[in-house]
DNA sequence: TGCAAATCGGGAAACGTTTACATACTGTTG
DNA sequence: CAACAGTATGTAAACGTTTCCCGATTTGCA
C-alpha cells in the first residue's frame, strides 16, 4: 500500500479547499477555526471542524501573519550553546515559550560578531515576535537593530558595551561570584588565594576578577603578582593558567569559569599531583554536572540558571503582550554550594 | 536624542517603499534584491541597493515563502533536549544548518509524546523546511504525519515502533557499544560482569542490553540472576540499580547510560566505598564531560555525537535539494575511549 | 532606412490568510 | 405591516512578496 500524501490533494490542503469541502466560504472557515465569536449555525461549524479534521488541513502561519497574526516564533539568540550554563537557559526558556504556543529558534553566535550579524538578518526576516539575546562580545549593535524592528528584546546576561537605552536586562551577580568564592576561602581562613579567570573581551566578566579583589581588600589582602591569571575559555587556557600559578605561595584558587577552562586547570592540578583540598582549597564559579562527583567534591558557586531562563522568558511574554511593560534590570543572585574543596586553616 | 526606531516610517519598510525611494517599480526592486539576472542599467540597480540600504529594508520572509519560496527554517525535535548526547547533536545540527543559510528551531518533546504532537502542530503550521526528529517514545505518528505533509524528515537515533515506511535514519550503534563495552571487560580477564541500564519503552535502546548478553554469551558466560538491572534514567534510578548489585559477586560493570543515571550509580559507588577499579572495574556508555576528570577516569563507549549531527543535517540538507535522495541507514560505529577504570586480572 | 534582436522596465496576478463590510433572512414589536 | 434587532453567511480587500507577461526603447546589421 503506497502512503497516500493527503485527503485528496498532493499538497497540505488550505483553507479554500476545506471550505469548499464544507460547502461554504473562506470567511466562514476563518471564524469557525479561531473560534472568533460570529454567528454561525452549530451544524455549518460541525461540518467545517469536520471536513478540516479529514482533509487534515494545518493552518498557514506565514499567511496568517502576513495578516498582521502573532509570528509564534521566539528566539534565542547565545554566544556558546555548546556551555552548559547557557544551555540550561535555553531548556528553560523553550519550555515556558512552547507552553505559550511558540517555537523556539536557538541560535548560536559562537562569539563572533559577523555571525552574530548574520543570524540576526535571518531572523529579522522571519520577523521573530521577541529575541533573548546574549551579545557576543557585548557589542549592542545587534540590540539596537532588534530595537529599530520594534522586536521585544530581553538582553541575557552580558550588559551592553556603550551607554545605550536601556533594555530589559536578565543576569547573575559576576561580582557576587567572585566576591562569594573569594570570601568563602578567606572565612576558611586562607589568606594567599589566587584567581584564575577569562581574558574576556566582555566587561561585565570581569566583575567576577573585581569580586575577588574586593573580597581580598575587604579583609586587608593583596594579591601578590602571579596569583591572578587571566587567559582564554578553552582547555589550553585552563591549563596555562594553571601552570602559572606560584604553587609554593599560594593555599587556595578560584576558578572563574566552570565550562572548559576549569576543565583544563583541573587536569593540570591532578596531573602535577596537587590535590585538593589538601595543597590547595578550591572554589568554581558555576556547577558543573560533574561538581559533585569529584573526589573530593567541588564547592561551587551556583549560578541560577533555571531561574534566569524563567525570568528572560517570562519577561519576554509580558513584553509581547505589552511592549511598553517594563521591569528593573533583573540581577539574579548567586549561592554557594558546599563541597569538600576547601580545607579549613584556621 | 530619542532613538528613532527606522529611517522614515514607524514599521520596518517594505519593498514597495523601497520602490518609491528609488524611483522604481516592485518588479524591479525585487529582481534586484534576489539578484536574477536580468537586464538593469546598473545605474538603477546602485540606486536600488541604496534606497534598500537607507531604508534598513529587511526582506519579508513569510511574504516571500507564501510565494513558493524556500522557508528558511529547519526543526530539531529531541526528547531529552537537556540531555548531553542531544545537545552535542543540536550544536552541530545548527552549525550546519546555519551555514546553509538556515535558522533551526529546537524543540523539546520531553519523552512526552502528546507535547510532541502539539509542537509537531505548530511545526507544521511553520511549513518548516525539513525535520530532524528523535521520537519520544519511538512512536511513529509524528514521522508519519511529517511525511504526509511532505516535510523531508530525517530519525535520528531511535527507531520507530511499526514496520512504518522507511524513513532516512541516522543513529549510532547501540548493539556494539554494548557489546563492546562488556567485550573490553572480558578482555581484561572479568567473568562476573553486571549491568545497569534504563528500562526504557524504546526498542532499540535494549540493543545495549543485547550487546551485553551477546558478548557474554560469546565467551560463554551466563549473567547470573542479579546482575543486570533496568530502571529510570533518573540520578534515582542509577541509584536504585547500583543498589541492587550484588559486589560480592561481580567484579565488573557496564553502566549504560552517562546522563543522569550513570551519575546515580556512581554516586553510590562512591558513598558505600566502593572505588574503581580496585572494588569495581567500569565501563560507562556515551562521554559525560567530566569522563576524564574523575580519578581514576572512567573508560567510556563514546558515541559519535558530531559526526551524528553532521551527517543527519547534511543528510536532512541534500533531501531539501532533491527530495527523492536516499541514502541507505547511517548507523554509526562506537569507539572505545581508554580509562583507568578497568583493573586486569588476567 | 528598416526591422529583428537585445536591452530595460512595469503591471498585475498569485500565494493563504483575516476581517471589515455587505447582504439576507427571521422574528418581534409598535 | 413597517421597522428594526438579532441571526447567519458571503464578498472582497488587504498583508508583502515573486514572477509571468507584455510594452518600450535601443542597438546591430542587411
Amino acid at each position: 500500500m503506497k502512503n497516500r500524501p493527503l485527503a485528496d490533494s498532493d499538497k497540505t490542503p488550505t483553507i479554500k479547499e476545506v471550505a469548499k469541502r464544507a460547502r461554504t466560504s473562506i470567511a466562514t472557515v476563518s471564524y469557525v477555526l479561531n473560534n472568533k465569536d460570529r454567528y454561525l449555525r452549530p451544524e455549518l461549524r460541525e461540518r467545517v471542524l469536520l471536513a478540516a479534521e479529514e482533509l487534515g488541513y494545518v493552518k498557514n502561519a506565514m499567511a496568517s501573519s502576513l495578516k498582521g497574526q502573532r509570528r509564534g516564533i521566539l528566539a534565542v539568540l547565545v554566544p556558546q550553546f555548546g556551555n552548559n550554563f547557557f544551555t540550561r537557559i535555553c531548556v528553560e526558556v523553550e519550555a515556558i515559550a512552547q507552553r505559550a504556543g511558540f517555537v523556539v529558534t536557538i541560535c548560536n553566535s559562537d562569539e563572533n560578531p559577523a555571525q552574530e550579524r548574520s543570524i540576526l538578518d535571518r531572523l529579522l526576516a522571519q520577523r521573530i515576535d521577541g529575541c533573548i539575546l546574549s551579545p557576543a562580545l557585548s557589542r549592542s549593535e545587534t540590540a539596537i537593530l532588534l530595537e529599530r524592528h520594534q522586536v521585544p528584546c530581553i538582553i541575557l546576561e552580558r550588559t551592553l558595551d556603550a551607554a545605550t537605552p536601556d533594555f530589559d536586562f536578565v543576569g547573575h551577580d559576576n561580582f557576587q561570584s567572585g566576591y562569594l568564592a573569594t570570601r568563602k576561602l578567606i572565612e576558611a581562613g586562607h589568606r594567599r588565594i589566587a584567581f584564575i579567570g577569562w581574558d574576556s573581551p566582555i566587561p561585565n566578566i570581569h566583575d567576577r576578577k573585581n569580586g575577588y579583589l574586593a573580597a581580598m581588600g575587604d579583609c586587608g589582602l593583596t594579591p601578590s603578582d602571579g596569583w591572578l591569571h587571566l587567559d582564554e575559555l578553552t582547555v589550553e587556557g585552563g591549563r596555562r593558567a594553571a601552570e602559572r600559578l606560584p604553587f609554593s605561595e599560594i593555599t587556595a584558587l578560584v576558578i572563574a569559569h566552570h565550562h572548559e577552562m576549569a576543565k583544563g586547570t583541573l587536569l593540570t592540578l591532578q596531573e602535577r599531583g596537587i590535590s585538593w583540598p589538601r595543597d590547595l582549597s578550591l572554589v568554581l564559579i558555576g556547577t558543573p554536572e560533574w561538581h559533585d562527583l569529584l573526589r573530593p567534591s567541588l564547592a561551587c558557586i551556583q549560578r541560577p540558571e533555571e531561574e534566569m531562563g524563567r525570568a528572560a522568558a517570562t519577561l519576554l511574554l509580558k513584553k509581547l503582550h505589552d511592549p511598553r511593560h517594563r521591569e528593573p534590570r533583573s540581577i539574579l543572585p548567586v549561592t554557594f554550594l558546599e563541597g569538600g574543596s576547601i580545607r579549613s586553616i584556621s
